[in-house]
RNA sequence: GCCACUGUGGCUUAGCUGGUAGAGCAUCUGAUUCGUAAUCAGAAGGUCGGGAGUUCGAAUCUCCCCAGUGGCUCCA
């Protein structure tokens, strides 16, 4: 007999030998909903055999663990769908992921259209309800099962110590390798959903094979299907590329080029209001406002160390007019040219992939004491990099941006409470804006490298601040071994957009190498020359995918101190079109942006236009209004409030944007 | 950069196996003056992402290029 401990602190008494989904429905009855088990914690299948005293709990489906194991369960129930239709095919590997699971095949490319015959077979195979059974194997058999398979092969040689065996999983006729634990049969997998395809590198190695990826979603019920596919309709309509277009906020022309945001008037109020907001909170912590131009010297970025490195990512130099007769003179082609770039031996200028060089000449171009440190120099500074053309996404990855970036040149001892000024200004920013859902990461050094510069007992310190400094933030955070910048350890800050894609935003981050590189210096109070250490920072990342972000987690409802149109004049008719002038003017007195439409359409459809454009208020003019000198509000969702006086509405309107309320609110909503 | 898919007037979109494009919204004109999610009528607007080819004839077939979407790789 052995003794089994229950979640609830009860002890029961089984035979050994006894399974866990025995133990787990004699304890929570037939209808226990669970997927596998938990063992003195670890996680094994329902058909576990028990044979000393232990702890047992079921997982649910809808727990997390539960979730995972089903997605898990669910690849395995694609590929042996895929292996049913494409007889070639093999399968690699097809984890669990966030939102569902993909498998990845060596096989010849497929069509989104395919998937919907993929997933039919898989209802088949689900419904057909094969047991899955775990079955250990020695190295010899597991290396017999797969020799067909030279992916599965190199898995096991990777992953397996020599003469060791492991499990494959058993549905039917097919088997994967596997450590489990999984559904105990293929029922528990009737509600799937494939979403796309796209091709994967093996192993994420781009100079390995390509192979096909297939992406879905899989849910306990039914309901828990439909939910998350409506889920995800509903996510789609934020999309900031959709309502960029309905909102008129920015515009991005082919003719123009890929990845530039042509920012049109109504996305440029909004820039233009975050970029205000920012200011004011740089002025307050001591920032000098700086300009640079857009393009910068070929030797400024020799010794900066961009150039001829890392010429990929950037748009090719600005050649020099001489260098280029000369070379056309002298019949060089293309091709010369471009081994004239690679080695960097050609002078010309760069359009600047980034703002800190330009910021370094201004701190060297005087003599700098520690009296005068730190410096704290901002500039909302457009960049260019050359992003791969198939990376560019929207407002959030683009080829022209712009950042709202400083550089702080600070002491030493300086770097700790930088630092923390910093991610407190971030803070202060999303904490207006209401963004609550982000997480911080600090990327430190990976210990095994050697590509990082710099005193280690100087990156001990500096990373010392940055775990302080992110601690001291009361949110979520997580250090992050080797994702520290070459030249210093730095703290993100990440967001997801709708589709649950990751973007990092603002950034901090502690540089050594720069002013190594630019031999930079200030006098101490010892008379001695020392280095300065450089602060990167950029509370938004960018404009434009801050903006981007910043669309979705509106929904394209801004607060009314950024929204475009915060007042949007409607006339019950042509008579009323002097008073909406009026009003109009008023409104703009006091700094309020204001359209007006005084046609003669139908209010119905004014409103119906307009709506789209989510405007704070709309506000309507008829009679009542004009004689007694007020106006109607009509919120974004329809309620309304009626005949407020014209001069309390301007004053509480004003108060509302002055304050950066969170949504408008001076409509009541109605019962 | 890689693979699949997509690309029709400002927007949304019809156009089956090839015979030189239909519609709704928006726009403009006229009528209507009507209190909160589509008033009526008329007009104008596209050669079908760009280029080349096949064909008597292509938005529809082929090739190349450009752009978008999804994902991979990348993001110093």
């Amino acid at each position: 007999m052995i003794h089994v401990t229950l979640p609830d602190g009860t002890v029961n008494e089984y035979a050994a030998g006894i399974t866990c989904a025995e133990v787990i429905t004699d304890a929570m009855g037939k209808k226990h909903g669970c997927l596998a088990a938990k063992v003195n914690g670890a996680e094994y299948d329902m058909s576990y055999v028990l044979d000393e005293n232990c702890s047992v709990e079921g997982i649910r489906s809808d727990s997390d663990e539960g979730i995972h194991i089903l997605r898990h369960s669910a690849a395995h129930l694609l590929a042996q769908a895929v292996m049913e239709l494409y007889p070639g095919a093999l399968p690699t590997i097809g984890p669990a992921i966030d939102r569902g699971f993909y498998y990845d095949f060596a096989m010849d490319p497929i069509a989104e259209s395919d998937l919907k015959t993929i997933e039919k077979k898989m209802k088949e195979l689900a419904r057909r309800n094969f047991t899955v059974e775990r079955v250990e194997l020695s190295e010899e058999d597991l290396r017999e099962h797969f020799i067909d398979n030279p992916y599965k092969i190199e898995i096991i040689d990777d992953k397996l110590e020599d003469g060791d065996g492991s499990t494959i999983y058993k549905q039917g006729e097919w088997y994967d390798l596997c450590l489990g634990p999984h559904v105990p049969n293929t029922s528990r997998l009737m509600f799937t959903k494939l979403t796309s395809v796209s091709p994967a590198y093996w192993r994420g190695d781009q100079d390995r094979e390509q192979l096909v990826r297939i992406y879905g979603l899989v849910e306990p019920t039914k309901d828990a299907l439909r939910e998350t596919l409506h889920r995800m309709e509903e996510a789609k309509k934020r999309d900031h590329r959709k309502l960029g277009k309905d909102l008129q906020l920015f515009h991005i022309d082919e003719e123009v080029g890929q990845g530039l945001i042509l920012w049109t008037p109504r996305g440029a109020v909004i820039r233009q209001e975050l970029q205000d907001f920012i200011s004011y909170h740089l002025r307050r912590q001591g920032y000098k406002q700086v300009f640079t131009p857009h393009i910068g010297k070929l030797d400024l970025y020799r010794t900066s160390g961009h150039f001829p490195y890392y010429q990929e990512s950037q748009y090719p130099p600005l050649v020099e007019r001489d260098l280029m007769n000369k070379l056309a003179d002298e019949g060089c082609t293309c091709g010369e040219l471009s081994n004239l770039m690679k080695t960097g031996e050609i002078e010309g200028y760069m359009l600047k992939p980034m703002n800190c060089p330009h910021h370094i000449k201004i701190y060297a171009s005087q003599s700098r004491s520690y009296r005068n440190l730190p410096l704290r120099l901002a500039e909302f500074g457009t960049v260019y990099r050359w992003e791969q053309s198939g990376e560019i996404s929207g407002m959030t990855r683009v080829r022209g941006f712009t950042q709202d970036d400083a550089h702080l040149f600070v002491t030493e001892d300086q770097i700790a409470e930088e630092v923390l000024g910093c991610i407190e200004l971030v803070q202060i920013i999303f904490d207006k804006l209401g963004m609550t859902d982000y997480r911080v990461r600090v990327g430190l050094r990976d210990p095994d490298s050697d590509k990082y510069v710099g005193d280690p007992a100087r990156w001990d310190k500096a990373e010392e601040a940055c775990r302080a400094a992110a601690a001291s933030l009361g949110v979520p955070w997580a250090e992050e071994e080797g994702e520290a910048a070459f030249y210093g350890p730095k703290i993100d800050f990440v967001v997801k957009d709708v589709i649950g894609r990751e973007w990092q935003l603002g950034t901090v981050q502690v540089d050594y190498n720069l002013p190594e590189r630019f031999d930079l210096t200030y006098m101490g109070s010892d008379g001695e020359h020392h280095r300065p250490v450089m602060i990167h920072r950029a509370p938004f990342g960018s404009m434009e995918r801050f903006c981007g972000v910043l669309i979705e987690h509106f929904a394209g409802k801004f607060p009314t101190w950024l929204t475009p149109t915060q007042c949007h004049i409607i006339t019950l008719g042509e008579r009323h079109e002097a008073y909406a002038t009026k009003v109009a003017h008023a409104l703009r007195e006091h700094d309020i942006r204001v359209e007006v439409d005084a046609t003669d359409a139908h209010i119905k459809k004014k409103i119906k236009t307009y709506r789209k454009l989510q405007p704070a208020y709309m506000v309507i003019l008829g009679d009542g209004e004009m004689e007694a000198n007020t106006v109607s509000l009509r919120a974004r969702n329809g309620d309304q409030v009626a005949d407020l006086p014209l001069d309390d509405f301007i004053q509480l309107l004003r108060r509302e944007i002055d304050e950066k309320t969170s949504q408008p609110s001076l409509v009541a909503p109605t019962e």
